[in-house]
DNA sequence: CTCTTATCTGAACAGTGCTCATATAGACTG
DNA sequence: CAGTCTATATGAGCACTGTTCAGATAAGAG
């Protein structure tokens, strides 16, 4: 029947088809969305229209809606493992304490500039780690470079783990609770700046001091 | 028909057409509901189903079902802030090292037990602090307790905000990695506990170095 | 008792996720 | 080239959703 035969060996790309590559447009029209709408105003229905296709069509490309929302939020995790790296590589004076402030910054800057991508990557939704493979694969990429980090400050001889948790939790409160608004409200600023610089300062302060 | 009391004050018994406390009832059914299944699971349809009802019923207690959310959002945080109280009051010893563990343990171990709950509490759709004003003022009332602590931390000298949010950012974070899962695929234990105890430990210790 | 008002119903509408039989267009085989 | 074969797209349809609205009903005020 319909179940695969095998003989397609991974196309490296999808030719001209009637489409041409509709899953990624679907995954564009649905960036484009969450950029301007927030998350709630994504339905399947909506991004095929904005893909130029039937409702039934993007089921040829995703199992159900939250597949197309896990490819969005795997493509969420790549940017944000781009963006760190780009970030970790152009620091001028690669101590660990500069790589900490680095990572923090632009971890909580792409949060911040893309709130509804970034809540996408963190649905409760994503837990099947089976299911949703190479979603998780992408997002312990992210997680890898605290490890790193965290390595190199402890030495590796206490609880880098914990080390490594604790300062994922603090960028992503930072990032969440401004993003989901509570914060945002106590302070006078409408950007997130003063308040992510100062918190960098004292968080550095904390895990290396001089 | 059931019993027929004849006053009616404080509405023990769901009655015929005009039940007791429509609004309560259908707040509980909601709690019931996000208890096992997770909040994509209600629907005001099912809600008003529970609660024994038509699905226009809620309106005449809810603008929408954003309403009827953000009525439950307000008593998670009621049920958080009852719990921090207890919480604090019941410290031995009252230093703020002692009420930080006792503070942070307590947020996260709230949001863990109950993370559909805790994640309706921080819906971006609460932005509105106008619309949605009396969940705010209880939200308020949580961060309360942490710049108490923050000020009695700092002495009032410096940054007392800062040390706040990064606080909450810490506990929030914690549990809503946990909670949303990329955290809990990265530990071997089943709870949180293990890693919430190292994590308090690590953070108490930079806080209040002795 | 009548009248008023808050509450609840039943029906309806538009929109949703998803399935299925059917149509079509590339790609593969001969 | 013709003749498949299969992935892709369609359109209709189902069950469900949030929300509105005219009308029924109950509870309380006069």
């Amino acid at each position: 029947m319909t179940t695969r035969v095998g003989k397609k060996p991974a196309a490296p790309r999808k030719r001209a088809y009637h489409h041409g590559d509709l899953r990624q447009a679907l995954v564009d029209a649905t960036l484009k969305l969450i950029a301007t709408e927030d998350v709630g105003a994504v339905s399947l229905r909506e991004v095929a229209r904005r893909a130029g296709v039937t409702a039934a069509a993007p089921y040829h490309h995703f199992r159900d809606k939250d597949a197309l929302l896990a490819a969005v939020a795997e493509e969420g995790y790549r940017a944000l493992n781009q963006r760190m790296d780009e970030s970790l590589s152009s620091i001028r004076a690669p101590r660990t304490d500069n790589q900490l402030r680095a990572l923090a910054r632009c971890y909580v800057r792409f949060a911040v500039e893309h709130p509804a991508h970034y809540r996408v990557m963190f649905r409760q939704e994503w837990g099947d780690e089976e299911k949703y493979a190479s979603l998780h694969a992408e997002g312990m990429r992210a997680y890898g470079r605290l490890q790193e980090l965290a390595k190199e400050t402890t030495g590796g001889k206490v609880d880098m783990d914990t080390l490594a948790f604790t300062v994922w939790a603090w960028v992503h409160g930072l990032a969440s609770l401004w993003n989901e608004g509570p914060l945002r409200k106590k302070t006078r600023s409408d950007s997130i700046e003063p308040l992510l610089e100062r918190s960098v300062e004292l968080f550095v302060g904390w895990v290396m001091p001089k």
